[in-house]
DNA sequence: AACTATTTATAAGA
DNA sequence: TTCTTATAAATAGTT
């Protein structure tokens, strides 16, 4: 985050690697401890170095009690009792349905970043192909959704750029009614193709003609 | 950190402490993935909120792992667990997990589908299109691809069929020319449309002509 | 939920 | 490591 972007991807070279878990540890148990106070949350962090060292903190009392509390949440779920086999089953159910979605997730990777390499049945290139278009599909419709709100706020700046330089053209009028000279140009503003505000040859000052 | 400083201690309007609660806990979380992949660190995070309410994050498998590995390392005590709700607790576990591969390869996708970066500008969104355009096109040539090779093989097999049949027409030939018998039955072979293996009349023994 | 003006975190360099 | 500093990211207050 500074001196450079980074990409979130583990780095390699083992000096840098280990200056940017002290750094980033440091700041991340800040922050924990912070939305602790603010918020008057308990929180618990581990974190294992790469060489199996262990960092903690548990704000408001000890590690056990919260690792103690966090079982007894994680296992009454949303505190509906379901009958324990229901609720097996529907977290067997999920496991499913992330899986597909890995399946699909994970084919698409190997033929994009394959050059086409990846599946090679009919059936299989078939759907891949269907699941694009879709995409697609779904990205003109955003896209589509992005140009028409661009249009419509050029088209309330067009209708307000007019009504500043109708007002600029009152004002030049006036001046030059004033010292009566020079009434020959600009006589017409219209014959300026719609000025924008930095392209206008008249420095306004005013707030109000700003976009 | 933003419109001015804030000192770091308990928010007193309930309001605004839930607000910061959420903004710093999503800020909290993605730093700990971010610490996670950069330096290849297994990091446990666990948040109650004020009202009780659990938010968690285990990189790299499973929280009860985390826990384990913590226990372990801390050489504490552990803890007893029913035979049912541990079956629940790894079900859970393997839904982390899965949604954590589900993460990268997401991740993965949209880093080499749109070169980085996020979806909601109109230049990333034509990139992306174009991106899954070409994809599409390279499916479509593939799929052209195993097509016409189907076809020249259904050609090979069409050409080594008629060589069969030929071949066969002549052993009936001389067959029947031994005999001397029923000379006028199957003179033309080419009558018949084309012979599949299964469909010719005349049971192939030899291997040779099978594909 | 979005939007910015600021503050904070931090990557790279010394 | 630690310090510095330019820059990226987070976020407080606002709309």
């Amino acid at each position: 985050m500074a001196r450079g972007k980074i990409q979130i991807k583990r780095i390699e070279n083992p000096v840098h690697r280990q200056v940017t878990f002290c750094k980033r540890r440091a700041g991340l148990l800040k922050k924990a401890k912070e939305l602790s106070v603010l918020c008057d949350a308990e929180i618990g962090v581990f974190i294992f170095s790469s060489h199996g060292k262990l960092y903690e903190l548990a704000t408001k009392g000890s590690m056990q009690g919260l690792i103690e509390r966090y079982m007894k949440c994680s296992l009454s779920g949303v505190q509906t009792q379901q009958p324990r086999d229901k609720q097996i089953m529907d977290l067997k159910e999920e496991i499913n349905t992330l899986k597909h979605e890995i399946d699909v997730l994970q084919t698409g990777l190997r033929y994009i970043s394959g050059g086409g390499a990846g599946t090679t049945t009919l059936d299989g290139l078939n759907d891949l192909e269907k699941h694009l278009e879709v995409s697609v599909y779904q990205i003109r419709l955003t896209k589509m959704d992005i140009m028409s709100q661009e249009i419509q706020s050029l088209k309330n700046k067009e209708g307000i750029m007019k009504a500043a330089n109708e007002h600029l053209q009152e004002k030049i009028d006036e001046q030059y009614g004033i010292n009566n000279t020079m009434t020959s140009m600009l006589t017409d503003i219209d014959q300026y193709p719609l000025w924008t505000h930095t392209q206008c040859p008249l420095t306004i000052q005013n707030e109000i003609y700003r976009f």
